[in-house]
DNA sequence: CACAACTTTAGGTCGAGCATAATTTTCTGT
DNA sequence: ACAGAAAATTATGCTCGACCTAAAGTTGTG
């Protein structure tokens, strides 16, 4: 369950250790902040903070998880007749839509902080590959496929995202307005996907459904 | 001058530091060998250690630069009328033909190393994210524009060939010979690079160069 | 041959990551 | 409500990578 008392708790101390972090590494850069300092500022032991996040990068990428499985959930939820192109690029939009802070929205401090510091630009470096990965693996299990033609498509379609990422990440550092970014990214984003098209465009388009409860023809 | 004492001291140390951590990393693994008995085998001060390889994993990527530089090399280095995806083949295919180590014939230890080593592992993802980024600069310089649409064909053509090494990788650690891995590469690469042809066929051809001592036309 | 420039070494600091055991807090069954 | 089980948190201590500084050793040069 995650009602109890226990649970709320854990989740609790967890996201206060989160936020705390992530102010004083905005304030004070990663690698100036200690394990130590976070744990007092956030009235734990530091074994405690080292038991949340096991590597000093997690108590940054604090949802990873959800960028890593996103681009696999969008091949998973494609529509009938929808190739697997035209998912990412759906998703794509709808991101922007309701302007998802994964796009590259993280704000200027946060993109300074994980570009001045080694250690966190390796592990979103990390995280882009686990995404690939993931991608990779869903449309392996997806096309019944496993081999370089699977991957290369994970590839090109996981590299617009992070190129776009990238280039949101630039402007938000420039200073950019957050309706601007979108608005630029959403132009980009149509420019990326028409690129691929033509190579992918009939790529694992997902077959009908096997008619309703229609009566059967014959 | 590299030819002094000094300098072929310097070059022989770390080589004979590089030889010996990869020995000992291959044999008993990344994580388990520490920088004091990598000095304590070469017989240096530990400090000298650090001084050649300031980071560890350096010893085991000791010609990062080469991997890095490749692919805008091969750019740079393309034919008058030839695209900057024509180019990138080419040397891919030069590369089989000479059997360039890296295209992922690392031998099997080599491979298994670095897959159990998330440390080293990471650093292979920013030895590959520097490869493109350097590609991506070498196509922004050659077009004269640096914005998404750079950015995603140098993403499409070095995925390619990470796509090819991981291959390459996973062929060798499952045993197959050399030769076997090489016809397996070099066909999955025509597939690769096919793939991309309707996209990039015709992106950054290289002009042909003025007429040469003729008499000019006129 | 002496001096400058450079390389190597010695010794020490700091922080991340990990292990273990003790202690406190929450949950469960009666 | 209470005892005991289970889980979370804390205290302590260790190893190692990374870094710093000053001294000692080595090579190049006038």
């Amino acid at each position: 369950m995650t009602s109890g008392l226990r649970e709320r708790k854990k989740r609790e101390t967890r996201q206060a250790i989160s936020d705390i972090a992530t102010a004083l590494f905005a304030g004070r850069g990663f690698d100036a902040v200690t394990i130590s300092q976070v744990a007092e500022a956030a009235g734990v032991a530091k074994m405690t903070v080292t038991n949340y996040f096991p590597r000093k990068e997690d108590l940054v990428f604090d949802r990873a998880d959800t960028i890593i499985s996103g681009l696999a959930d969008a091949i998973n939820a494609r529509r009938p007749g929808e190739s697997m192109l035209a998912a990412v690029r759906r998703s794509y939009a709808e991101a922007v839509e309701r302007a998802d802070v994964t796009l590259g929205l993280v704000g200027p401090e946060f993109a300074r902080m994980i570009q001045d510091s080694p250690v966190l630009a390796s592990r979103g470096l990390e995280i882009l590959a686990a995404r690939e990965q993931a991608l990779g693996d869903a449309i392996a299990a997806e096309t019944g496929r496993d081999d370089v033609l699977q991957r290369l498509v994970a590839a090109q379609l996981a590299s617009v995202h992070r190129v776009l990422f990238a280039e949101g990440s630039r402007r938000s550092l420039a200073g950019e307005s957050r309706a601007q970014i979108l608005a630029a990214l959403a132009a980009a984003a149509e420019r990326a996907f028409n690129l691929l098209e033509p190579a992918l465009g009939d790529y694992g388009i997902r077959p009908a459904p096997p008619a309703p409860a229609e009566p059967a023809p014959g």
